[in-house]
DNA sequence: TAATAAAGTTAGACTAATCTAACAATTTTT
DNA sequence: AAAAATTGTTAGATTAGTCTAACTTTATTA
């Protein structure tokens, strides 16, 4: 059985080269910044992942998953979204009061209680932050997007996934009034700033770019994010 | 914040020395059997326990719980029973698969994700077994009743909570088709070797001591324990 | 390519929770 | 009340996961 701390490893390396990551291997400082330890707390750790043949791994080299380590992350990952989703959908937690919590709920290990909380929730495809919750064999389908970033000026397109999912950002997007699934369309484009206007459900607002890369889109009519002739 | 073993020792102590239980202290032999460890760890422990002020205690006397201990206690009891019930009511659990996970699920720190699940659930008194769940308030109401030992030959009575909830026990049970709210009507008594014949829904069954000092009962018309009439 | 910077490792220490084995106090029994 | 049994404590070791500080390797840059 996996401790905690292994699984958060493991979580935290799907993340770091899984999904539609680029690289598929990561260094021991970047892994020891998103885990919140110090590197040589990582250099420990690793070798005791690679004794398990979770991760490939050698002395002064990069670090991945192997295909168990990877399946193991990902059913971590599961835990966590379809725990978010449960907490959103029956328990009335708003989208930035969610992750916390699942944080620790992610760890409680029993297939029957996860499957039977998929069941409860009606299989859900993504959770409140609109990223994909892998499914009861560890598989994971994104579908295609773009951020809002990469629309151009007088285009609408359809709000999918929020990137940043810290609790700030989300507050922000509460704030401003955004939902999954709203409308956003493109204003006008300051080059000089790089500040974008944007309007949400009529309302107008101007953006700065950590807000158009950290929200995912596609076209509001087709779905699609790119080829789109509508 | 209170570690997973801290909680386990008040929990521990709750039920040694809380609820309808005679004495409100124990010894350290005691409690460590009942947390499955040695004596010394307790001894260690409870010092530990002592410098927070969840305990009184003092070498080689007895130990109790202060009020702050018994609260904390009280509240990871209510957690417990909530989650067993979630898993009972809301994902099909059977009563004797939600114990086990329940002992992970009630370190879970969240007053607001315990009080939607109570709301969710519809703020129940008891739990699968029929035990009293703790409210918000840590307090617990725990209705009168007697044990099927205690109960006449030709009288009936109904099943209100199983004392013992092992896995085994509960087991036995379902082969018998006993559930919580069943009539049982006790039918011949042999004092030589302590049997006794039952019938529940009309089908009669020989059992044992270990079996009637584990159900509690009341008698089904009035719902009392002792001094009824009807 | 040599100097510097960045990245990674090692050794030694710490904490929480546990254990075993030896010992000490208390309680029960004779 | 002395002996025996029970109960509880102490000391020292162990494990997982972390840290700091010093050191080594690899990568970058002038």
């Amino acid at each position: 059985m996996l401790s905690f701390t292994e699984e958060n490893y493991l979580k935290a390396l799907v993340q770091l080269t899984g999904f539609e990551v680029g690289s598929k291997e990561v260094g021991v400082n970047k892994l020891a910044s998103k885990l919140n330890v110090k590197p040589a707390t990582v250099t420990d750790m690793v070798k005791r992942l690679k004794e398990k043949s979770f991760v490939n791994y050698k002395k002064y080299g990069k670090i991945s998953l192997t295909d168990s380590g990877e399946k193991l992350g990902m059913f971590v990952v599961r835990r966590h979204r379809l725990w978010e989703t449960f907490l959103h959908d029956q328990l009335d937690f708003s989208w930035n009061e969610v992750h916390e919590l699942a944080e620790d709920l992610e760890h409680i290990h029993s297939e029957k209680l996860i499957n039977g909380l998929d069941k409860l929730l009606g299989y859900p495809s993504f959770d409140p932050h609109g990223d994909a919750i892998p499914n009861s064999k560890g598989e994971i389908f994104i579908p295609f997007r773009k951020t809002l970033s990469e629309v151009e000026v007088n285009e609408s397109c359809r709000v999918v996934a929020v990137k940043d999912n810290s609790s700030d950002f989300l507050q922000y997007l509460d704030k401003l009034g955004l939902k999954i699934n709203d409308t956003i369309k493109i204003i006008q484009l300051e080059e000089f700033d790089s500040l974008t206007t944007i309007k949400i459900n009529d309302k107008q607002f101007v953006v700065s770019p950590k807000f158009t890369e950290n929200i995912y889109v596609v076209c509001p009519t087709c779905g699609k994010a790119k080829n789109c002739t509508c």
